[in-house]
DNA sequence: CTGAAAGCGCTTACAG
DNA sequence: CTGAAAGCGCTTACAG
């Protein structure tokens, strides 16, 4: 019966109700609280200039009318839509359910709300496009990068953006990012003062500048300490391509004393496959390996997982974004900002401890 | 350093390229084409008659300016805004990623675009209000309920609405949700035929049909084996009160053989936390407790947990929820139907197979 | 504080 | 197929 749905159709509805189709528009309030229809309008425009009697009579017709003022009326005119575009890609990384949320609660809070669009692929101009045609009134890009040529475009009609992740090797866009650099080299130190020699990085994908920043942040802090980096492979962000990397790093050496002591992985999604597979070849976390994430999503704390890792600090991160957006917005310029938000090392079961 | 931000501020732009304030509007394009502006607006409106050398004319002076219709002046006067209001709770649950994904792609290649609202509260009657401000064409009720009153309201202003993953004992809204009673019995067989004999129930949220259902369904199924269920907890959807009532349920037994032999969990989030619990109680899954979720998130394919589970067809559910909003759009009528998709058993290896 | 009126940028009968 | 014009429901100077 895959498949197949089961369709339970219920008689029409009674005959509708004597509801005019005519939706209750300000003019409708004005003429029962007998104002006239810029009176409604300031009544519903925070720091107009109302009579508190005017106020208290179209409020009352208002609510008598069920009245609501049309947004997209208010947005043609006035030029601000309270909407905030979010693009995103990759909902599987639990990171993204979290920041959607967040974010989406936060921006809530000050009256704006989201338009979501979520986009595997990179043809993130045409999407773009699309969504500066509602008008809203800023971008937040989670996912994917931005031609340079849009982003001119963007800047000349004047939208505030903000890259939330990820940061642009042109400068010329607000970005808001952890500190990805201090985040590898403070993984680099821990597992050197836990007495591994020989770390193994698991990549995300190469030409995001998140794994770009942890990788260098590894490879310093490892230098630092007299180390390299003894092996490297691909995962791409992805949780099957994270499996495959790490049979790629483990998978001939299981009996050798030759293979990795330690695992860097770029990201916690990743680093859940990396502890499946390594468990699957038979290999002991943390005693024959010691692993640690990026992240700190919500499955790190599971207790099948216990993930050593480095915490991204959502809250800071929104609200760093929220609060760039809601500055260029109210000064009604375009700015160009870098925020860098610390990170913290999250220390649970999957790695070794530092045995001082 | 936690909680400190580095900001490093970037020298203004260079002085903005000459470029006017002033939007391009279809007044512009029509200028430059030296058509009026009706054939501008016919050459973007599907369907609409343009003669092609007419079209031809437009669509270049529109690449020319760079020119894209406001999609809110054409909201505004036609009333169609191609926006859809998805409302959620409850992100932790990777069931909703999923589909939060699976919903905007696919509304997105029919042209529409998601307005996203999130609520922990069940203050849903203000957010509802709120979305029709925007004149969304349909909404998706993913979560909490829906008061009788607004209900009524949002069928009086004619805009389509379906309950998601959830139904309503009125009747009187379109919902999609999977079999769950079904599932319910599916797994009641399953487990009766496995040769368990005290199989405990972990709740979701008491006044949810899914929980409702579900647990009707066990209930018919142990009946129909010569059962009923032995014991019953709830964690309401959330994984902390999944953990703790799991303890309630295997707490005091652990060592004792009148302890549940089986445990079916309302949803693979809840899941989760009942394995690591039990896992940390000393008990073995499968050999001491057989355990079954239900929705089959990502995770629960992933090698720590290994869940058998009730998968649920996110795919068929959204593309029946799709279908009827679209064609609700497409006839302006407002419906009421109960889709009830498939669900299907996947066993993995939480729980112990039937002998045969 | 208030009202009349122009304007935001489209769509859509209507007449040709 | 095409253009002139009314209208969608607000906001916002402007004048009082």
């Amino acid at each position: 019966m895959d498949g197949v749905m089961i369709m339970t159709p219920i008689p029409p509805r009674p005959p509708a109700p004597p509801v005019s189709k005519h939706n209750v528009t300000s003019i409708d309030v004005a003429r029962l609280a007998e104002v006239s229809q810029s009176a409604v309008s300031r009544t519903f425009t925070p720091g107009a200039s109302v009579a508190p009697d005017t106020r208290a009579r179209v409020l009352e017709a208002a609510r008598k009318l069920g009245y609501r003022p049309n947004a997209i009326a208010s947005t043609l005119s006035s030029r601000r839509s309270r909407m905030i575009a979010v693009v995103l890609s990759n909902m599987q990384n639990q990171f993204y359910p979290v920041v959607v949320e967040t974010l989406s609660q936060r921006l809530q809070k000050d009256g704006y709300h989201v338009l979501l669009f979520i986009t595997e692929t990179e043809d993130a101009d045409e999407l773009l496009l699309e969504l500066m045609r509602y008008q809203v009134d800023g971008i937040v890009m989670a996912s994917t990068h931005l031609s340079s040529g849009l982003a001119q475009q963007i800047a000349d009609a004047r939208i505030p953006v903000v890259m939330f992740n990820r940061t642009s090797s042109k400068g010329s866009i607000s970005t808001v990012s952890s500190d990805n650099f201090g985040g590898g080299r403070a993984v680099a130190y821990f597992l050197a003062a836990g007495g591994h020699q020989r770390v193994a990085y698991l990549a995300g994908a190469e030409d995001s500048s998140t794994n770009q920043d942890r990788e260098s942040g590894l490879c310093a802090g490892l230098a630092e300490r007299g180390l390299r980096v003894f092996a490297r492979a691909v995962g791409n962000y992805e949780f099957e391509r994270a499996a495959h990397a790490t049979r790629e790093l483990f998978g001939g050496l299981v009996a050798s004393a030759d293979r990795p002591d330690a695992l860097f992985v770029a990201s916690d999604h990743m680093a859940f496959a990396a502890i499946d597979t390594l468990r699957a070849l038979g290999l002991r976390v943390p005693e024959d390996v010691s692993l640690v994430g990026f992240d700190d999503v919500p499955q790190a704390a599971w207790g099948a997982y216990s993930l050593t890792t480095i915490a991204q600090n959502a809250v800071s991160m929104i609200e760093a974004t929220v609060g760039m957006l809601l500055q260029q917005l109210a000064d009604d310029a375009v700015t160009r900002d870098h925020v860098v938000v610390p990170i913290r090392l999250v220390s649970r079961t999957s790695a070794r401890l530092p045995s001082s």
